[in-house]
DNA sequence: TAGATTGTTAATCGATTAACAATC
DNA sequence: TAGATTGTTAATCGATTAACAATC
């Protein structure tokens, strides 16, 4: 199931796939032909075409894609069908925030526990989950097979705390420390640094782009 | 100041060169080679002097780049010198952490002010900036020069909200509404799907990738 | 069958890397 | 001057787009 490596490049797409047919399929449509869904999407319909076809033959000759399949598969692609595990570290107003956005559960994202060093904070709940020590972390990890950590922390911190959660046998974080993090190989990491995204907003507005 | 067009990745890169540069000026020190740079980064050495090229000559034959120079540059180049007035549509957790993210008033992002539907929280303050009601929008972006809002409400209303803002003025945007936003030329949207980002993060897990 | 639309190959475009002459 | 390292051109690589034969 990994014949040749797919270029994160296609792989940055398949979200909004997903969610473009998420949207279709709820307003009843059956099916869509990769032209309506360059259409509404805004991208080429030969690049949906090469990206889908990098996974499989999803579509139909004379037909187009029948849209829940469709839809389906990506999920899968995507790896929506299976549960994921999650812990965040770090109960700030970020960590907070992503606790309580209930989307993620719906995809198969359940957050599992919180940690923080803060010890005001040690037995409150955030939507019925308790944060808890960083010493009980890794006990934690083990007992409950978590797979992603999610690090809203600050930078000082996050690269010795991913470094533990690696050697824990954490699989992928998702940080949100504004510091890059060296992991070993087979360890994903995806990086929201959201100063960086403001910034090249920032640029976009002075540089007076179209 | 715009002869040619910068394309997207470079400027995605440009928070990454300054972000660095910043540590390195930090640390003391006071020239950097593009290698010095490309071993630290984990880029080429040849990217990096083509990214900065792009902008001007910011180094020297035989010596390198001096670390405070070029780290200035590239602030003035991402806006950074400029202050920028941004608004917050959307008080919730997210939101919250937003404005109480220090780092970003430090790199003249100045927080004006922060709107809600919900009744029970005008008149509240976040961080000393009150919320307001969404009516009292228009008047704020007009006497306050307001060139940024930051939309942080549900995917259902961040379209129509977006409209309105452009039409008061807004020239910049940053969605973390799930929603795609369309927006006449002349004003900049710069997008953070979290959801997005952590799909991604689950294809690489699930795709066992490197 | 005729029409539509995919899957896929080929062509183009753009971004990255390599190489080296210019120059500090 | 000799050595180091940039700025920049040329080569390569990868991603996007176009084209069309395959086929439903």
């Amino acid at each position: 199931m990994e014949e040749k490596e797919i270029s994160q490049a296609v792989v940055s797409r398949l979200p909004r796939y997903f969610r473009y047919l998420g949207e279709l399929k709820d307003e009843g449509i059956e099916r869509v032909s990769s032209q309506e869904l360059s259409d509404i999407m805004r991208v080429t319909a030969s690049q949906i075409r090469q990206d889908l076809n990098n996974f499989g033959g999803f579509g139909q000759q004379g037909y187009g894609y029948n849209v829940g399949y469709l839809y389906d598969e990506i999920g899968k692609i995507l790896g929506l069908n299976k549960e994921h595990r999650l812990i965040i570290i770090g109960a700030g107003h970020l960590g907070q925030a992503l606790v309580n956005y209930m989307n993620f559960e719906r995809r198969g994202f359940i957050f599992k526990g919180i940690f923080d060093i803060d010890t005001q904070l040690h037995g409150t709940q955030i939507r019925g989950i308790a944060v808890r020590p960083m010493q009980e972390m890794e006990q934690f990890v083990r007992e409950n097979d978590i797979d992603i950590a999610v690090l809203t922390i600050p930078k000082s911190s996050a690269i010795e705390i991913a470094e533990q959660l690696v050697s824990y046998g954490i699989k992928g974080i998702w940080n949100f420390a504004h510091v890059d993090l060296h992991v070993p190989k087979g360890v994903q990491v995806e990086n929201v640094h959201l100063s960086d995204s403001l910034m090249k907003l920032s640029y976009n507005l002075v540089s007076r782009k179209g």
